[in-house]
DNA sequence: TTTCGACTGGTCAATCTGTGCATTCAGTAG
DNA sequence: CTACTGAATGCACAGATTGACCAGTCGAAA
């Protein structure tokens, strides 16, 4: 859970910005488009993905595109006698559980979860409070994407200052 | 917006598996590991690419490692007069929004954003605020995140039916 | 039986990767 | 002012991968 990341300069934004929009492009055409050695892109890519400030370059599955075009944000209270872990464990066994974080105020967890149907989302929220530990669901339905996940702007962002 | 997908067959699930485990071992070693041939893993990526079920092979950037190590959910209420598309592009022009969701219930919009501080979270938002189309701004912290982004779990699901 | 789509197994030239090395350059400590 | 260090460059090499083909096989549908 270590803080430590890393101060990116502008190669290195210049870079996960490049393979954001081609990522199979390669180490060697990506050092002729910024224009510096093959093995800098090499040591910078090491670096970055070294020390967690690039996660990893798995595909990237969308849900709405494999059958499921419901998603939905829902804030679970949980009873004070089983712990976050034994509800965190449960959450983890539904695959429509895409996310969970344990957050500040009225509820105790927020997860984000995806279903086949507004019908399914029924199935799979009773699946989550099917469990002791969870007393309570709040469930918030995302009705259109207006900024899909992005982290470019930001990666840009934490260059200039 | 249209809704059509695919269907993903146990090939397609493992392919998915695999690469997301080890995103850069290339085409011929997947085929190699999965026992089938090179062309077979070709055409299956070809074919879940173009039909979007995989979006790409992007870099993840982790921002908690880029120094924002504070993640938050945002409600957003917005004033009727302003639609949806203005709103969307002001929260576009700010990099610590990292997506944005139209959602039922409560509030009209849904956002993520981090922040290097709770201290610099109150400067993110007051710059959201900012704004005349929205008219309040419910915020929600996470404090830890009791499971990662994932859809390893449902590709798999995906397919067994 | 014929057709079709998907998979196999193979070849080819072109390209990329991982690696190592010597060199340059800027910033820092002594 | 002089060493030292880290980072980047340019180069070279062998081995591996890629994209593009092609002919053959197989099962399901017409």
């Amino acid at each position: 859970m270590t803080e430590q990341g890393v101060q990116l300069d502008e190669l290195d934004a210049k870079l996960i910005e490049l393979l954001e929009a081609e990522p199979r492009i390669g180490i060697l055409e990506l050092s002729r488009r910024l224009a510096v050695a093959r093995g800098t892109v090499q040591a910078r890519l090491d670096k970055l993905t070294t020390r967690g400030a690039i996660k990893g370059f798995g595909p990237e599955v969308v849900p709405a595109r494999i059958g499921f075009g419901v998603m939905s944000f829902v804030t679970l209270e949980i009873s004070q006698r089983y712990g976050h872990d034994a509800v965190a464990s449960h959450l983890a066994e539904i695959p429509e559980v895409l996310e969970a974080h344990t957050i500040t105020g009225s509820g105790d967890i927020l997860c984000r979860i995806v279903a086949r149907s507004n019908a399914d989302l029924q199935r799979v929220i009773d699946k989550i409070v099917g469990y002791e530990g969870i007393r309570r669901a709040h469930t918030i339905i995302a009705l259109a994407e207006l900024i899909p996940y992005r982290t470019v702007p930001l990666s840009r962002a934490a260059t200039r200052e």
